[in-house]
DNA sequence: AAACTTAGTGTAAAATTTACACTTTGAAAA
DNA sequence: TTTTCAAAGTGTAAATTTTACACTAAGTTT
């Protein structure tokens, strides 16, 4: 250790990750309840993102990765950098600073955070909240809570960025079972989207690209005709000007 | 402070600035050579990008914009973040450590960086080397040379992002002169999309935008027919498709 | 006077985007 | 068993946007 170090100004650094989550039909958002152990009296009912402080030598996607397989057992899931946090009143809420002190942390240090946003096809994981995440649960997309600290901005630079991506690559797959549907890649485009798509344009811009392949079988126990299901077929864009190529 | 603060292990946080300038042909990246007051019989002639660890209870934003005028006396200017930098092996070069620990951080601690990128035009605004900035030098933005810590990977990103927008918002504008020639705007989004342009086409989307505004004046000094000058008129995009707007 | 450099201009073909409505299928409800 | 309901599936024409493309004009330099 250097002796002229001046660590004790250094920041805590965190990383919080909002999990994008389609169920087939109704886009969702990671939030868990934060619990303590050690602090059964503290009654804190704060939903938040699930985060936590960086530790030595990881790479940021690295503690990303770690942070929420320790929160929620999520494993080898896509994710990718929103950006770094750190309005320094972030903690402006008296329940944050003292959470911040009960794990032990420096109240008094900012908190730097870095958000990451992961996208998950929920039927595909089973999420077992550990650590000190209490609950873990799915919240609606467009209706997000109040949360703690400055996570509702974070949610939103993630969909925001969300959007930005589908428009430009076919990122949309990483949410849907691997046999999808027309109408659930429908569905998800027109949640994430926020927007009323034309179901027909839709259908022939997506089957065009040729990310689609055709499967033989059918959507079942659909109370309605039932719809041909697509896989996604990985392929270069080589062809396309990457500039202008429009995935949606 | 908390007696339980885990901070000895807390990363140094610094912010990072890629400056881009046009000085009305040329599109170009702010450099400096980092210098050693107390150090001067350390030899280091490498270039890294402006940028200094943040202090205390500042918003990233103006951490970057005060570390930005501290080393090179520009303000008011353009800046928006590209994201966190957080490699641990960001310090293998010998050169960097070194420098690290002349200046009295912990070379141990890992170090985070935030990039911003900024956009000015050259000709506006006048350098003044301070701080540790020992020379400020313009690099060619093709041919960026090898940089200190991890700030070639910086500087890529930088470019991904100014291309990213550009494509999307009038951003040009920002690096060029008040009064500028429909040829300048020309050569710059063709310098910094680093692709051919059709002339014609580019001018007649450009002036479809409805961001030019004609002036009455003509380019002066120039060994050729002399180029009408335009203005840059902001207005917003109320009447646009917002996720359809191609601004180039 | 010739050569050079950049300014400025229009059109036709191709590609893309948009708007738009009815029939089919199967399950659920009456 | 009939009706109702929800979603699947399907095509075209008009409008818009994009693309490709070449010559003349103006002013400076050689």
């Amino acid at each position: 250790m250097n002796e002229n170090m001046q660590n004790q100004t250094n920041p805590n650094v965190s990383v919080d990750c909002v999990v994008f989550g389609f169920d087939g039909s109704e886009l969702k958002v990671l939030l868990l309840q934060r619990d303590l152990r050690d602090n059964l009296d503290l009654d804190d009912d704060t939903l938040v993102l699930p985060g936590d402080l960086i530790v030595d030598d990881e790479d940021l996607s690295e503690a990303a990765t770690r942070i929420l397989k320790g929160l929620t057992g999520l494993k080898n899931i896509f994710l990718e950098q929103i950006g770094a946090f750190g309005n320094p009143s972030r903690l402006s809420k008296e329940k944050d600073r003292v959470w911040l002190e009960a794990i032990r942390q420096n109240p008094e240090a900012r908190v730097i955070t870095i958000g990451y946003f992961a996208l998950i096809n929920i039927k595909n994981y089973k999420i077992k909240p550990a650590g000190f995440a209490k609950h873990v649960t799915w919240s609606d997309y467009h209706h997000v809570s109040d949360l703690g600290f400055d996570h509702n901005e974070i949610v939103d630079a993630a969909k925001q960025k969300l959007r930005d991506k589908l428009y430009r690559e076919p990122v949309g797959f990483e949410l849907l079972p691997r046999k999808f549907s027309l109408h659930q890649l429908y569905t998800l485009y027109s949640e994430i989207m926020d927007a009323e798509i034309d179901r027909r344009n839709f259908r022939r811009r997506m089957l065009k690209t040729g990310f689609l392949k055709e499967t033989d079988e059918f959507q079942e126990g659909v109370p309605h005709k039932p719809a041909k299901l697509y896989t996604f077929v990985k392929k270069e864009f080589d062809n396309v000007s990457k500039t202008n190529f429009k995935f949606y």
